[in-house]
RNA sequence: GGAGAGAUGGCAGAGUGGUCGAAUGCGGUGGUCUUGAAAACCAUUGUACGGCAACGUACCGGGGGUUCGAAUCCCUCUCUCUCCGCCA
């Protein structure tokens, strides 16, 4: 969530840079600051009426230990009107306080200066295209019939075993998986990611931290008899690492990389587009988290985008990078930058890493700050994240680009990691 | 699953109804001394909200209660540890 203090000095600039993001924020902003006001003024009052009933309570211990009891009790007599407002003040600011952060949760993320106006996908921005489609051979196939033809991938039996959605992977295809999380996390850690293996459930406060509560609810598989949510991603567990934490400057760059299977009910999500590993219930991710100072992000920002452009290339895999348009960035970020790899097969492109700086909107939520030496108060840090990378449609980019009469060729960068050099 | 113990500042650890935002030790920061460092000594060292400031208010796992007054007493929840059982 934004913090109040923002809103309060750039009104104007907020409500402006908004609308980029298809976000008329004039009456909720208005209506924030208002109840700001009630709030510091109620506090205010609670304040003066409490210090007013500490130093009675304190006078009146005095009186007793002096001997002093009608005093005493005289003085007791008073104190029970101050109780009673001091009870109906901090009701009042309760709930005003609840309001207040109710309203905060309902604005998005102020736009970066450079996020294109636009209403959805197709209003992102080509930032720029590399490698040509593969020329196919005319009985090329989609994924899904490859995987089959191959026996890599058995969807009839993750339906059996659990669901739609829960694919088992077997012989070379579940090789392939291992060896790609393998080479995700080597590529990482070379780029100075250190490597952590999250709980893969969570519990309540971090689905907050991270904003996957109370909004996304029913997007998160709940285990309701001990209260815990398995993890959509590994940005969630990961990144409450960091929830009410207090960095040192010198702490930044924090970088960690995960893996982890990834759980999603994808509520609402059926047809074409549920094809194959399209869109699944589970699927497996490597994922880049990134602390960073407020005047760096956004050059960590270049290099992540950079360093998953590398690990594509090393895929062989044609792609190209979007800037996400108001109407596509995600209401928790401030600048994403999409990777989709093309399909030939399939003719259409598929998101494989969504790469974003959060600025301090994650952050304020999380309380994750830093604190320098020269500085009185702690200050929000920025946090990144970015998939590097998702797999299953890596999976279907792979199958589907490099299949030849022959078999499907293995990616030389990837031969080291499942022993083998083509699927046949 | 059964029985018991516990949760206090960055860490360790005192504090069982008022003078406690909290002793003490360690750590951190600044300084004195030193050619430099170490040691020693001195000072300082939580967060949030309000206020120009002085300062005020809140926070001793979370929530509720008793009381003029709660870190301290009561209820409840969560978590941790020990033992037993079961088990990868």
């Amino acid at each position: 969530m934004l913090s109040l203090k923002y809103l309060q000095e750039n009104q104007e600039e907020a409500i402006k840079a908004l609308k980029i993001k298809n976000f008329d924020a004039t009456e909720i902003i208005g209506k924030i600051i208002d109840l700001d006001e009630k709030r510091k003024a109620t506090q205010a009052e609670q304040d003066a009426t409490q210090a007013e009933m500490n130093s009675l309570s304190k006078e009146i211990g005095m009186l007793f230990k002096s001997g002093k009891a009608e005093e005493a009790n005289a003085a007791k007599a008073k104190t029970g009107e101050l109780k009673n407002s001091i009870a109906e003040l901090n009701s009042k600011q309760t709930s005003i306080v609840e309001e207040l952060n109710n309203l905060l949760l309902q604005i998005p993320n102020i736009p970066h200066s450079s996020v294109p106006a636009g209403k959805g996908e197709e209003d992102n921005v080509i930032e720029k295209s590399v490698g040509e489609a593969p020329s196919l051979a005319p009985d090329a196939i989609p994924h899904w019939e490859l995987a089959k033809k191959y026996n890599l991938i058995d969807f009839d039996l993750g339906v059996k075993i659990t669901g739609a959605g829960f694919p088992l992977y077997r012989g070379k295809g579940a090789i392939l998986q291992r060896a790609l999380i393998n080479f995700f996390l080597d590529e990482n850690r070379k780029a100075g990611y250190e490597e952590v293996i999250p709980p893969l459930v969570v519990n309540e406060d971090s689905g907050y931290g991270t904003g996957q509560l109370p909004d996304k609810e029913g997007q998160m598989y709940h285990v309701t008899e001990d209260n815990l949510y398995l993890i959509p991603t590994a940005e969630v567990p990961v990144t409450n690492i960091y929830r009410d934490v207090i960095l040192k400057g010198e702490d930044f760059p924090v970088k960690n990389t995960a893996y982890s299977a990834c759980f999603r009910r994808e509520a609402g999500s059926y047809g074409k587009d549920v094809r194959g590993l399209n869109r699944l219930h589970q699927f497996d991710k490597v994922e880049i988290v990134q602390l960073q100072h407020p005047e760096k992000s956004y050059e960590a920002l270049e290099g992540m985008v950079n360093h998953v452009e590398s690990i594509i290339q090393k895929l062989e895999l044609p792609y190209r990078l979007l800037r996400l348009c108001g109407g596509d960035t995600s209401f928790t970020a401030a600048l994403t930058f999409d990777f989709e790899v093309y399909s030939a097969a399939q003719d259409k492109w598929l998101e494989v890493s969504s790469v974003s700086n959060f600025e301090s909107y994650q952050a304020n939520r999380l309380k994750l700050r830093f604190k320098d030496k020269d500085m009185k108060k702690p200050q929000l840090a920025h946090t990144l994240n970015g998939s590097a990378l998702a797999l299953p449609r890596i999976v279907a980019a792979l199958l589907e680009n490099h299949q030849t009469p022959e078999g499907i060729k293995v990616p030389k960068a990837l031969v080291p990691y499942t022993g083998f050099d083509m699927i046949d």
